[in-house]
DNA sequence: GACGGTTATGTTATAGTATAACAGCCCTGT
DNA sequence: ACAGGGCTGTTATACTATAACATAACCGTC
């Protein structure tokens, strides 16, 4: 079932983050040379209603008509394109996704997620992947991709 | 501040290995007074077969005989118990499950996830978890959960 | 040892998540 | 225009997980 959560979140002008978020990947893909194409840009634009994770097969249901109903690989390769391009995360922990707030430029994803409210939000800074690296370091790993995902109670929502 | 990673890629006894992990959740089911049925015991063992991470569907199958196909809540109950109990971990980025180190006492999961041999190892110390914690505490954010999942190549398969 | 409550398991069905495989269309460069 | 590659449509299916209800096993009490 579709449910586009409200985030009780700090209010904003959300209207702008979906602008910026927009504007940052035609930016980017022109400058790749990939192309943001239709389904895409809903996808990503549906994916950025809120800053909360959306599932993939609620994305498929807001994508169809009265008269065509989507079908999944038509999300999923949208969703793969985005990953690719590092335009949305993946949250593996809620099996959904949700807009990368700094596409340019590689970062690794660290989410706070409040379970009450459901907004997701990244961790700002680098001492927690420091303190990853310097684990991996320690065990002679290589680390080619890091899933930290921090479940809990938000600042709002704790009041 | 020293995270000890354990190496189950390097040649080890293994049958040591389960036999601890069984004991060890004898003992504590014992002392909590909940029942380490036969399924459950099964479904634990048959997770402890190695130190990679095993799938639901692939426990069923093992636990199916020539007669009699277990069929999923079955394994899904058995392992909810052992979450509950703290006997597994859930890794998120895999759909899948391994034995906890160290079942005793509470603590966070974080693991270094070799993409190669699939040896999954947790990371051990309270670096990681402290900057976690930091980075929660800037934000207000009241901790519940950590998901911890970092995927490389461990020093074994990369030596 | 029968009884009744509780916990565990069996069984059927279905929900939810994701990809394979192939066909056809559209963009782009020549 | 046309050829090639990339994107989308479509069908089918694999994989992951839970709901709901029926039956059986355990356990303390009488």
């Amino acid at each position: 079932m579709t449910s586009i959560v409200e985030t009780p979140a700090r209010p904003h002008d959300h209207g702008q983050c979906v602008a910026d978020a927009l504007a940052a990947a035609e930016a980017l893909c022109a400058e790749r040379g990939v192309r943001l194409t239709d389904i895409r840009r809903q996808v990503l634009e549906l994916i950025w209603q809120g800053h909360n994770a959306v599932k993939a097969y609620d994305l498929l249901e807001m994508l169809s008509t009265e008269t065509r109903a989507a079908k999944p690989p038509t999300v999923y390769r949208a969703l793969d394109f985005l990953l690719g391009q590092g335009l949305i995360h993946r949250i593996e922990s809620l099996n959904a996704f949700i807009g990368c707030t700094h596409p340019e430029g590689d970062h690794v994803s660290q989410f706070l997620i409040c379970d009450r409210c459901h907004t997701v939000s990244e961790i700002e800074g680098t001492s927690v992947e420091a303190a990853v690296r310097r684990a991996a370091g320690k065990a002679g790993f290589a680390i080619s991709r890091q899933t930290v995902e921090i479940h809990g109670m938000c600042a709002v929502c704790r009041g």
